[in-house]
DNA sequence: GCCCCATACTGGAATCATTCCAGAAAACGC
DNA sequence: GCGTTTTCTGGAATGATTCCAGTATGGGGC
């Protein structure tokens, strides 16, 4: 319950309301980074009996407001969600299974780039993606320009 | 007539066949770069008189795998396609309205970045998206953190 | 110049992730 | 404990995209 009693205090600092949906949704999402609604919907299901889908939408969406999650849309995969909030990493992704992996931010701080234009826009924050194959997929792998 | 027929000429470089809805999809994007397959139906639809959807989404694929456009997914909208492929360019997306700008790689060759770690992943290129506000919305502000 | 076959296009239904909605249940300040 | 506000439930709706079966068309071969 250490954990738990952490992620209540957590919820409290950040002026939301504690609620079973949010505490199991933060749990699920130790030790399983970069988990799909679908997968949080799974655990959830498998851990406090049944949640509606849309109360776990609803959670990652509050949580992400207050910056309890990170969300994460590489193109062509559904949305995940992390835990890691606190510095500004970047992610790779597996053109051939959609696999993630963090990659840590020389830099640590949004936006760690800078473009050389701005075309009058005021730059918040720099998204850096790396693409390419997992180990595993480059093993039996799958042919380049595939990347969605 | 004449970019039509280098357009021709394009497609029969890369081993497509020429069909009107290709070239019409080709022309719909000169000047209209970042177009959704929606406007480019919409585009169609004007100048042809009728296409069907699927006509669409076959040509913006076929016309990506063979590498004459190139599909951007900013995160929370749907795929934008360009005509600018010659080079390892950026973009800059507005989290208000969605509106995209190109901007220059100082590099021009994927990948640009390389990872700290690279977690036995084979890197085969480095999505760089910068999130901000476009001039418009930084008038009639929209609040942080809703880049989605 | 015509025929044939692989490839494209049509229209309509299906899929997937996500959101909307209205009502029931729970959180927490008093 | 009580009431208000927020959250959760279940089900229907949405938007982008894809699947499918049938029809049409491009272009290499004759």
């Amino acid at each position: 319950m250490t954990s738990t009693s952490t992620d209540e205090t957590l919820l409290r600092e950040r002026g939301l309301r504690v609620t079973g949906v949010r505490l199991a949704v933060l749990r699920a999402l130790d030790g399983h980074e970069h988990s799909t609604a679908d997968d949080v919907v799974r655990s959830l299901r498998a851990d406090l009996g049944s949640v509606s889908v849309q109360a776990v939408y609803d959670s990652l969406h509050s949580l992400t407001a207050v910056g309890l999650l990170r969300r994460l849309e590489p193109a062509g995969h559904p949305a995940r969600y992390e835990r890691r909030v606190g510095d500004n990493h970047h992610h790779m992704v597996c053109r051939g299974c959609g696999a993630v992996a963090d990659v840590d931010c020389t830099v640590g701080e949004a936006p760690c780039l800078h473009p050389v234009t701005t075309h009058g826009f005021a730059v918040e924050l720099a998204e850096v993606t790396f693409w390419g194959l997992c180990p595993r997929c480059t093993a039996g792998s799958v042919p380049a320009g595939t990347h969605s």
